[in-house]
DNA sequence: ATCGCCTCCTGCGCGC
DNA sequence: TGCGCGCAGGAGGCGA
């Protein structure tokens, strides 16, 4: 389940594989994802070098001579560096092959992910140009949130996850980030104060900083690996916990779906 | 404009 | 042991 950390994780671990090789083949075993693999894309990444590797919420994106293209790892997707003697497994739809020593393979199960030629402008793509501000970015402040929240009465876990507002907070992380700044999940946007709007910027930025960091100590192992960074296994406050004791004040943790998602919270600390 | 529901898909864990 | 069911989740699309 890619979150932002994951994401970028991936994007460090794979980079230094890619940036400055050309891609000599990509092979493409399963053409149907979220978005339908183009027709156009082989003959434009083949034999281009990638310039670069950048981020864009939880896109990935590999800059050629000639434009982009991008990869989303959906909810079950991930990519990994293997070379030419690796057995293909189960779900390793395609190949973006540099060598037979260099392979970035896309591996995902539910076929949610995508990988999308963009051109020369990625930027002004459907799927980019209406995104939100990163949360590592300046622009991602308490005022910022405050402002956008006005009027609004979706639950302000719904607000935090909606990429127009910002992007890369999803369903773990909203829990997490709201529990730290002792906001219900439920509670309507607009009830939401500056004061809360301070803790939350903070705690979003917090939660996803810290995950990076603990995907980052795995990265070594990032080639012929499972492609699954370490930052799962960190300590979750609320995020699948219901009727388990809350870590602050050792209540009861509560289920409670919203949005059709679930959502973790502490009667206690969270109001 | 805003919001909430539906959908895509596979694997897994549960109850029987 | 096996079957069927419900759930998980990112995010675009759509109807109200």
């Amino acid at each position: 389940m890619p979150e932002l950390p994951e994401v970028e994780t991936t994007k460090r671990g794979i980079e230094p594989h890619l940036v400055g090789k050309a891609i000599s083949e990509i092979v493409i075993r399963e053409k149907r994802f979220r978005w339908p693999i183009q027709n156009c894309l082989k003959k434009n990444i083949q034999k281009k070098i990638i310039l670069k590797i950048s981020r864009r919420s939880k896109y990935i994106l590999f800059h050629l001579e000639n434009g982009c293209f991008m990869i989303h790892l959906g909810m079950s997707g991930s990519l990994r560096i293997t070379n030419a003697k690796q057995e293909i497994k189960k779900h390793d739809h395609i190949d973006i092959k540099i060598n037979k020593n260099t392979i970035l393979r896309f591996n995902d199960p539910r076929r949610f992910g995508s990988l999308l030629w963009l051109g020369k402008k990625p930027h002004n793509h459907f799927l980019l140009n209406k995104l939100g501000p990163e949360p590592f970015n300046e622009e991602f402040t308490p005022d910022y949130l405050f402002k956008k929240s006005r009027n609004r009465k979706l639950p302000i876990k719904n607000f935090i996850m909606n990429n127009n507002i910002v992007v890369g907070v999803g369903n773990i992380y909203a829990n997490e980030a709201l529990f730290i700044s002792g906001i219900r999940p439920s509670r309507k946007s607009y009830k939401v104060t500056k004061k809360d709007f301070e803790k939350l910027t903070d705690a979003i930025v917090k939660v996803l900083k810290s995950s990076i960091d603990m995907g980052g100590t795995t990265l070594k192992d990032f080639v012929n690996s499972d492609g699954n960074p370490g930052y799962f296994q960190q300590t979750l406050f609320v995020y699948g916990r219901d009727k388990e004791s809350c870590k602050k004040c050792k209540g009861e943790i509560y289920l409670q779906r919203i949005g059709q998602r679930s959502s973790f919270f502490c009667k206690n600390c969270q109001k």
